[in-house]
DNA sequence: TCATTAATAATCAAATATAATCATATTTGA
DNA sequence: TCAAATATGATTATATTTGATTATTAATGA
């Protein structure tokens, strides 16, 4: 009956939204360059999809609403389920030995712990996240970038040319982000970023990955990384105990507030 | 003589934020350069982003309202002789292709130069600058990062780290700061950015120094290239005859603003 | 204080973008 | 296959945005 679902309007909908989501902001003319069709069209296209709040239309064009971009770096999804990520973040803190070094990726709660660390001047940070790499730009420990193109919705640097870099590097513990956790496999959007967690994951000698609860059960697009016996998880008390068992199954030791506070410390 | 402007007043609103999340404080005027754009509209501008909360509006202009919470609080060198690095920026500027592949230094001058280049999207940006990533993270060309370990009072990535990077990477332009330039040589304070800049001027089929006067005459501690018929210097006007003539005989390309270019208001 | 200068608000015409309308092309269901 | 329904693009009328012009208002200094 309904018609406009055959797949074609759907399409569209998602270049202009992929497009937003890149760039933040578009006008109507460079999607009718990017989607090859008329202004009315893409015209009508953005009011339905204002009309899902998937945008906000705006006089010229359209704004991403999906991503934090056109918000200030510093007001964003870390405030969301914040709690959550700081007691992660927190619970992170304590595996850091002063003279450590560490990997930290991109995400809120890693971004979350980047933050603790102001103080620890022996430590070496090695990140590929713009983020961190702010935070502790004026003080803080010594800290090494990773080359590579930014993709910027993740605020991250990623792809091939992280390569050179990261293999020259061996680190302590690698503190990982990560979109979705399913049966022990970790999930992301794009296939660079997956390239670069994974090449990471490989020159860390433990890895801790660390997810709130509600990146639980999700499964994004790419597999970037799998949950064994010689890796971590910290997470928040919203896991299931499904997943526990499972987790404990392939032998992944799962670090929560109150499993530490259960073992006294 | 600006890049193709979109004329969305979102794209304004974002530009007029980076703006001033960069300097603190910003005139009308100095909006109306930045954005390319007339008074009245800066002003309709900054009267919306008031009513958002986002600036707030004084006599003249207006001033950052949003955290600087984690903003490097890096002392500006930016903001002394300002006018005369915003000469040589547009300058620098000028010589930028749409689809070129440039590479960006420290340096305040070449800060100024990133300012300008948010537009161009189908420009690939290389840079070890963690200021210049952080003014082209939300929107602009393509940005690739050098891996490497930073440096604070300069804010760039530098040391053996970079090489992989950079050598992987061939660019048509390199826009270079410095911190001294006498008889051709350049200069600066640390081995490792003497290191990386050699580097990055080897991968580069043009190499521009964009140093204002101040610079010129000065030596610093370690030597990171010289001055010779294939590449330039982009300058103010304060140059001495005797250096103009020195680089002339090198075979050193001097650009400035010629005197008729500088009728102002 | 007042005079002077600069900045702003208000107004309006030109340029742009949008919505409404209609003709054409495509898809769907028999 | 056809006819009905829908989607698309072109056209035109309407609305919005912008920059220039002009009055007002605010800041500055003697």
């Amino acid at each position: 009956m309904n018609t406009a679902n055959t797949g074609l309007a759907e399409e569209r909908f998602r270049k202009i939204r992929a497009c937003l989501k890149e760039r933040g902001v578009v006008s109507v003319d460079e999607l009718c360059e990017v989607v090859a069709v008329s202004g009315a069209t893409i015209r009508r296209d953005l009011a339905e999809l204002d009309a899902r709040g998937h945008v906000r239309r705006v006089h010229g064009g359209a704004v991403c609403t999906e991503s934090q971009l056109d918000e200030p770096v510093f007001d964003d999804k870390a405030k969301i389920a914040a709690d959550e990520k700081h007691v992660i973040a927190e619970l992170a803190f304590k595996l850091v030995a002063p003279n450590d070094t560490i990997f930290l990726d991109g995400g809120s709660s890693v971004l979350a712990l980047a933050r603790l660390l102001t103080d620890m001047r022996k430590l070496t940070v090695v990140t590929n996240s713009l983020r961190v790499a702010g935070l502790l730009a004026s003080a803080g420990p010594r800290m090494i970038i990773v080359g590579g193109e930014l993709r910027r919705i993740s605020q991250t640097f990623v792809g091939p040319l992280t390569k050179p870099t990261i293999k020259q590097l061996n680190v302590d513990k690698a503190f990982m982000g990560t979109i979705g956790l399913k049966d022990g496999v970790m999930t992301t959007t794009d296939p660079a970023e997956a390239m670069t967690k994974e090449m990471v994951m490989e020159q860390a000698r433990d890895v801790y990955l660390m997810a709130d609860s509600s990146k639980l059960e999700k499964v994004s697009f790419v597999k970037c990384g799998e949950l064994n016996a010689s890796n971590s998880l910290i997470t928040d008390s919203g896991i299931s105990s499904k997943q526990m068992k499972l987790l404990k199954e392939k032998g992944t030791k799962v670090i929560t507030k109150s499993k530490q506070e259960k073992k006294g410390k």
